[in-house]
RNA sequence: GCCCGGAUAGCUCAGUUGGUAGAGCAGGGGAUUGAAAAUCCCCGUGUCGGUGGUUCGAUUCCGCCUCCGGGCA
């Protein structure tokens, strides 16, 4: 059995979670809460992860980053793919060199689904194969998506009742780890346990037999009110604007080896700036899409946490949010820093 | 001032041969196991511009009014 992420067990090092949807102030608040407490900085952001993908991710400044660093920030070419068995594989390694320096991990981002695989692990599942993947897009350009689907229904009945026909992502994966492993997918996500009573929803099993060796203190960062978010939101992709973003993604363009279907171009804003550089939509319509997008992540995001366990929600627009922080983290953190 | 078009969901518009209406986008909710800032699922009542008239019944037909386009003066 995974061992839950023992909120109270204080055998295990502290390590902290700074969660919350985009544009909610969490580096703000990452980079206050280091002026307090003795913190290592690790990003938990699919997109930051990109090197030259700065202004439309919303990354720290190089001043920020100076004063405190980040880990997992710009580890990969935009061209790259990283995974969430990357991140979970990277960011274990981070914390484990934290703990041993006698300081706290603070992971800081909104990528959910990192959190997750690293809170409760992965399954046992192979890697990606871009060589199998695009066999297998070729095999549905041939015959269709529903004739996948229906090979998909023939050798993993479960599979194909949890992967809607038309979620081409999601059944794309569970084909190609088919073809991989020779299993099917639903076998491979159910360590033990029955699939019927959903366990593995909730609580995967790690593929390393553990659960997160640390006393975690997740807090979840976000404005009391929707449109106070979406506010933030438009006046951050103007200044992204202002900052040059439309450059930025014109320079990546620029490259010769990026394509739209890049998941580091698909990323919020880029996808968007990439078809008004490509002339496919004019500046105005881009810049609605652009925002439109972004509030978009945000919902989902919020979707994600509003089920998380053990969080500890703090409205951004309340007053002294920094003092709140240090308090859910209080009494661990006097511990270390008086070492 | 006159003529012609428009006026319908937050936006862009479709439609009702008269029985009170529906798409896209936006927005909301949800799912989430190596692409996750991804991918996918579900959710559409709104004085059908106002006001009179015809009608069993008008958003639909007719008159007038208001506003917005375009044209003629």
């Amino acid at each position: 059995m995974a061992a839950e992420p023992s909120a109270g067990n204080p055998s295990l090092p502290p390590a902290i979670f700074l969660m919350g949807p985009t544009a909610s102030g969490k580096t703000d608040l990452a980079m206050a809460l280091c002026e307090h407490l003795p913190c290592d900085i690790i990003s938990v952001d699919s997109a930051m992860i990109y090197r030259g993908m700065d202004i439309g991710t919303a990354k720290p400044t190089a001043e920020e980053l100076a004063r405190a660093p980040h880990r997992l920030i710009d580890i990969c070419d935009p061209a790259d793919t990283y995974s969430a068995a990357d991140f979970r594989r990277d960011a274990l390694a981070e914390m484990a060199r934290s703990a041993a320096a006698g300081r706290i991990p603070l992971l800081v981002g909104g990528t959910m689904m990192y959190y997750k695989a690293l809170l409760h692990g992965l399954s046992g599942l192979p890697a990606a194969d871009a060589s199998v993947r695009a066999t297998l897009q070729a095999d549905a350009a041939r015959r269709g998506w529903s004739a996948l689907h229906e090979d998909l229904a023939r050798v993993d009945r479960v599979a194909a009742e949890l992967i809607h026909p038309n979620n081409r992502q999601r059944l794309l994966r569970a084909l190609e780890v088919i073809h991989l492993t020779g299993r099917p997918i639903s076998e491979l996500w159910r360590a033990e346990g029955t699939v019927e009573d959903y366990t593995y929803f909730t609580r995967w099993q790690a593929d390393d037999g553990a659960g997160l060796p640390y006393t975690v203190t997740q807090l979840a960062l976000a404005p009391g009110e929707r449109h106070v978010l979406h506010e933030r939101i438009g006046q951050r992709f103007l200044a992204m604007l202002n900052a040059g973003f439309l450059a930025e993604v014109r320079g990546l363009m620029a490259r010769g080896d990026m394509t739209p279907e890049l998941p580091s171009m698909r990323c919020v804003g880029y996808r968007q700036a990439w078809s008004h550089l490509a002339g496919e939509t004019d500046y105005d319509e881009f810049v609605r899409r652009g925002m439109a997008a972004t509030r978009q992540l945000a919902k989902r995001q919020l979707t994600w946490l509003r089920k998380w366990d053990q969080v500890h929600w703090l409205d951004s627009t309340g007053s002294g949010v920094l003092e709140k922080a240090l308090k859910k983290v209080g009494p661990r953190t006097t511990l270390i820093s008086g070492q």
